[in-house]
DNA sequence: ACCCTTGCCGAAACCGGTTTCGGGCGCGAC
DNA sequence: GTCGCGCCCGAAACCGGTTTCGGCAAGGGT
């Protein structure tokens, strides 16, 4: 029995092709096939062609581990995240997840997740992965102001994406990804104006990320171009989870001249609204209309079910996932900057103001 | 300025301390450098201990890549999320993975995640992850009855663990870590017998994991330690998700004699009770007792909250971490398997019947 | 006809480890 | 006093890649 020529793989259990098995069947050294397989320009176009076919024929894939003892680079992203960090995103986690590793496998490229539970460790493990290689660049999630991640990894020359924006005195270079909240946020003061309020509450997230100025900035816009007064007293800030929401909620309903439209920067506030207006006799989508932001499943089991702008944490993840590995292939910051529109979903939490008959 | 003696490190952006430099200043060859670090019995224990402490004080951790070139392990750990799986356990997703690389962080080992969206695309990424030595061994989540990635991975005699048990006809010889549902179960089953019921459903989940067996038994055997009779119109199988869970609900409490309790096996479904409840004027904790199993957060913020079993998520992935470890470094089979109690989180969802006054 | 580029590729060093092989040395046995 | 045997360790090969260096041949200019 001949070994037929070749020496196409098959069967799930064979051992790996190996480059000097590629440079034996092409018959050139083992150095052309690495130049030729990496683009290097000293190879001729013809013998490119002929030892890429060879390559693909015997399926064969480099180990990255042996590049990387080289090159330093592993062809791995890195994602570390923040444990400690309050839970709003963690519905979207294994999304967020699907999104990333999806856009590092059709590359070739693997993904090492890690928790820290503060900004130390996190630094610690950024650290750690790039010394041992398991990751050549890494995608920060929850962009923050005067953000000391993004400080540290420029200082060190590791690559990396934000999920949001850069912001703050030191606005880092940085390439990055993010929906624009503060459109979605001024189309929501004009769906609540449009119906006929008057009174739009707006109740905003963590302020050490860079999202928060954005939405309320969307929000200050959206009331400018419905021709609204910019009131403080419908303002509140710094609400992140559900009690919180239920606080303010409750803090505002209780002013003399309250609001009958909420716009909440996430979700998870908006959902501490049901409970607030319940204590006060309210019931939300008929007394009080709220919109919330970031398309959280539970929003969709409240009663009546909350109305959002959803966003797309699978798409988030391909998107910084292409974007880190261009980054890391060296494409210049300006060229990987993107955003994308948060989608409106109407779930029902949304009325004209209680004593206005019709529009 | 002459350069200190012993070489030692300092600042962050300093390069990787090599093999061969803990040789130069050991005086000794590399290679016995790393047969010193690796425990190989040819070298004196003076010597062993002298170039540990050594390689101790230079910061000295071998390259991962390197030695996976070698010996085709590069200390990491691979997880496969099924992306299109059930999202019922997706809320711990967040506290499961800070466990998996707490418990890999702590041995310098790292975690490689990936999705799949079905069964032959993660045997598909285990083969890609394997091949690539980006994983040394996987954690699989859920166990499956008749489980074709246990089938594979032996095949393949790639090691793994499992988050759940075993089970099936083809019952796999696997490393696992589980809670004890079943316990959970029968001892719910008596807390609900203690106040007085006598009609308790089962609501289980889905039939193709191995967890829905378990617990059935476990209702099971609650029901006989309470001299309770087993009554298949007060049992549901297969019902997974919040929309299931509530038409379950509505099927059992639409029978003649309906059941004044519930006993559901995950969370997620128990949750529909509160509509189907709502929809016949009824009102979970006052006239309809019901207990969940999983812990999920969304449960404490039902009306009433849920009372339920809940897991230790970040546990689990710690244990499963460890155990996964100690496989690949060789550990027998038998030595790796773990259970734990689930916890009782009593939130008030529990009491009596309605027709019986006090106990 | 000669020299100098330039294009293309082979040979070998190298990356940072592991493992095989063999040899020096000390020791006990004869 | 040898011989033989184990204990330790050095030297070098090896793993699978990348990169440097240099040489050969073809082509162009004078």
């Amino acid at each position: 029995m001949a070994i037929p020529e070749g020496e196409i793989r098959h069967g799930i259990r064979s051992a790996r092709t190996t480059i000097t098995d590629v440079a034996r069947v092409a018959g050139v050294a083992k150095g052309t096939v690495s130049r030729a397989l990496s683009g290097h320009p000293d190879i001729a176009e013809r013998t490119r062609l002929r030892i890429r076919k060879i390559a693909a024929r015997m399926g064969y894939v480099p180990l990255s581990q042996a590049q990387a003892i080289r090159t330093g680079r592993g062809r791995a992203i890195g994602l570390v995240i923040q444990a400690g960090d309050h839970d709003a995103y963690r519905p979207f986690l294994a999304e967020f997840l699907a999104g990333l590793s999806a856009a590092a496998a059709s590359e070739g490229w693997t993904l090492s997740v890690t928790t820290a539970d503060d900004i130390p460790a996190t630094l610690d493990r950024f650290q750690a992965l790039r010394q041992e290689r398991k990751a050549d660049g890494f995608v920060l999630t929850r962009a923050m102001i005067d953000d000391p991640r993004t400080d540290a990894l420029i200082e060190a020359e590791v690559p990396f994406v934000l999920y949001g924006r850069p912001h703050g005195r030191r606005r880092a270079p940085a390439a990055w990804f993010d929906f624009a909240g503060e459109t979605a946020m001024a189309e929501a003061v004009g769906r609540f104006a449009a119906l006929g309020h008057r009174r739009i509450a707006y109740v905003g997230g963590g302020t050490i990320y860079t999202y928060s100025a954005l939405r309320r900035a969307g929000y200050e816009a959206g009331l400018q171009m419905a021709g609204l007064p910019l009131d403080p007293a419908l303002i509140q800030e710094g609400v992140l989870g559900r009690a919180a929401g239920r606080d303010a909620a409750a803090a505002l309903l209780a002013s003399d001249d309250p609001p009958t439209a909420f716009l909440y920067s996430t979700d998870m506030a908006a959902l501490g609204l049901w409970r607030a207006a319940r204590d006060r006799g309210l019931q939300v989508g008929r007394d009080l209309a709220v919109i919330g932001y970031d398309g959280i499943p539970e929003g969709a089991h409240a009663e009546p079910p909350l109305s959002t702008y959803g966003t797309d944490a699978r798409l988030a993840g391909e998107r910084l996932g292409d974007l880190l590995i261009r980054r890391i292939r060296g494409a210049p910051l300006e060229s990987l900057r993107e955003t994308a529109p948060a989608t409106f979903v109407d779930r029902g939490s949304l009325c004209p103001p209680p004593n206005t008959s019709g529009s």
